[in-house]
DNA sequence: CCAAAAGTGTTCTTCGTACACCCATGT
DNA sequence: ACATGGGTGTACGAAGAACACTTTTGG
């Protein structure tokens, strides 16, 4: 344990553990699911954790970066939608010493994702994980608070499917993330005032009649009506 | 710049600068301000800056504790409402090196920070600030989206007022925060509906019907309907 | 009686919710 | 023709916005 204390330099204090974690969420199998990447080296070792890393200095341009650099590395994504949740800081949550861990928020459609199941992450759907180390429980818990709340209000839950969609789809999204039935006619009615979201082709099914594809119109955003 | 190599632990990393930064504000003379502080050391020494410091690892509990006690140091206060923004981190924003803020808002009466301004701290209307040190406009930036956003659906504003108030004070400071008019009428109809507020006496001043006083109930919350 | 702030009531419109109904397809 | 999911229309109630009005005080 270093101390960096140089009395010349008025402000040398120890420096703290900094490092990032994702939580990386997705739909399988209609529900919404975490990916847990084994740790490999020694404070909770062999463990399934949140997605994580230290901060490269001379590497990632600031801590977004290093959490897609992160993603990259332990889950092969490139380009994923990514957005800062709060940071997490203590004396006691990592038993290394005092740390702060800046936590991320990422969504990708499972198809993206699948070939990393099995070779570096594991999938759990997020009501069953528990005790995992350090406080990802908490972050974990926060994490799901924001994407619940914020899903009524934003286009988030469209990172959950690939560039385009159809409606049914999409409603079925919605409903997984934020775990409540919504009303089919009134989401569509919704989706089309608020012009979010575009004509992008027609999808065949066997059986079924075409349904339209959809596009979302510019990035993710927030508006003040509920869906 | 030590870089704490040690090749027996695989992830001895140079540690970045972890430091805290907090957004004061209050309302004085009907404007939303923000408290800054004349930097005493190296970079950007002599300029007005947000009030932050250093973690100090063996004093402060996380980072928040790290907030309260920079508002105590440089300030003089306690017990202050302060809620985290987001963390700014990079290469760049810091001569010194990749650095990361913790970022907080504090809100605080007037009355309280009073003696401090002068001895310590500046008061500056937040929309006649340009130019702070680092990445200081972006931070209160962003901490003006948060409080304004948050404003109308959360009992957030209360805390730039005393423990007890009247109506009018309350929308007062309301409107100062969000910057809109807001109808009289109807504010009072829905902050007695949501049940936030009790009495708690009768102010009477010279001239004017006597008003009555109120008391946050509970601490400060959100909720779905708009104010 | 008047000015000024405190406090109440009413109306209009927008939006969320529920639900009934029609459409297009492959079997 | 019918089952299945795709898609539209309507009706009702809750909540937001605007505004008119009454009450209480000191001068």
């Amino acid at each position: 344990m270093e101390t960096h204390m140089k009395k010349t330099d008025s402000e040398a204090f120890e420096r703290p553990i900094l490092t990032v974690d994702v939580v990386l969420l997705t739909i399988h199998e209609g529900r919404l699911q975490v990916a847990l990447s084994k740790r490999g080296a020694d404070p909770f070792k062999g463990r399934e954790a949140l997605v994580g890393g230290f901060i490269h200095v001379g590497e990632d341009r600031d801590a977004e970066a290093c959490a897609a650099r992160v993603l990259k590395e332990k889950a092969g994504l490139r380009e994923v939608y990514i957005e800062q949740l709060a940071t997490f800081s203590g004396a006691d949550r990592d038993p290394r010493g005092w740390s702060a861990s800046i936590a991320y928020i990422a969504l990708v459609p499972f198809e993206r994702l699948k070939p990393a199941v099995g070779e570096g992450v594991a999938l759990v759907p997020v009501d069953e994980t528990r005790g995992l180390p350090f406080d990802h429980d908490r972050i974990l818990t926060e994490a799901l608070r924001r994407v619940r709340g914020k899903g009524a209000y934003s286009t988030l839950p469209t990172q959950l499917l690939g560039k385009t969609f159809t409606m049914s789809a999409l409603l079925e999204v919605y409903e997984t993330v934020m775990g409540v039935r919504l009303d089919q006619s009134s989401f569509r009615r919704k989706f089309a005032e608020l012009d979010l979201i575009e004509e992008a082709g027609e999808e065949r099914k066997p059986g079924r009649r075409p349904a339209t594809v959809y596009r979302l119109k510019g990035k993710v955003s927030t508006f003040d009506r509920k869906l």
